[in-house]
DNA sequence: ACTAGAAATAGTAATCATTATCATTATTAG
DNA sequence: CTAATAATGATAATGATTACTATTTCTAGT
């Protein structure tokens, strides 16, 4: 947290990072235990959070905390917002670019220092939508 | 949820709505039993729970969700936003009026439906910012 | 007021995602 | 090569929340 472990690769992790960046649905732990499993069949699930908590405080990785529900996980660190499906709880993108004006606003309202915002929108995805 | 199922009245439910709505700083399912705990000592926290999750479920209060941190809960149900503090995990009112806009600009960036978002602001509170 | 049916409760157990522990293994700087 | 230490796997622990169940409390309709 405060300064730099000296970190030392593992081939866990490295597996950990490249399958998030094949994936464009933002896994949670456990879709990524699971598929981790296929490559390095001992892995614990203990290393995939511990690696994914880690990866996500480096700044290396997205965490998505989703109202209550379970987190995911973004290889894509580019600021942008995300939408989760109230049916069927898929993840997706929403590009609209970070919005600091929001925090500015905010700000104005606010007696106190404003760094950040999290935010996200909530519907029916597309499959979601069809299958009503 | 799908009906009205008759509600009864009960001295811990009302107990637990009048408390609320003396308090401005949102407070926690537990911080509302050991409240509560003064005027009815044997409540139950599962009873807490349980009308909180009812109540916000009747849209008569707002359950707060605070990006995997413990749920606050609001009896002022006016659409605003909320702020929480990284240092000592207060929760404070941002009185923006509830952006429709941002949920226009998702929809249009996205293949399906969006009804709602939530924002949640970061930073320091007042307090916490003096005594650093 | 009485009473039957339904909702609410207290107490407790269970869930579930996540984190912590710890003995062992793997990595890497020198 | 080797000592220092980070990372792992296995498992236990945590903590917020929900589920269960026998009992109590409401309340609508006689």
């Amino acid at each position: 947290m405060s300064d730099k472990v000296t970190m030392k690769r593992s081939r866990q992790r490295d597996a950990i990072i490249a399958f998030l960046k094949t994936r464009k649905d933002h896994p949670t732990a456990d879709i990524v235990y699971q598929e981790i499993r296929n490559t390095i069949p001992n892995i614990s699930l203990g290393t995939v959070y511990r690696n994914l908590a880690q990866l996500s405080e480096r700044g290396e990785i997205l965490r998505l905390p989703c109202d209550g529900k379970v987190d995911h996980f973004d290889a894509d660190i580019r600021p942008h917002y995300h939408f989760i499906c109230n049916q069927c709880g898929c993840v997706k993108d929403i590009h609209l670019p970070y919005a600091n004006m929001l925090d500015q606003q905010a700000s104005e309202e606010f007696d106190g220092i404003i760094t950040k915002h999290s935010l996200l929108f909530e519907g029916l995805c597309s499959d979601c939508t069809q299958s009503e």
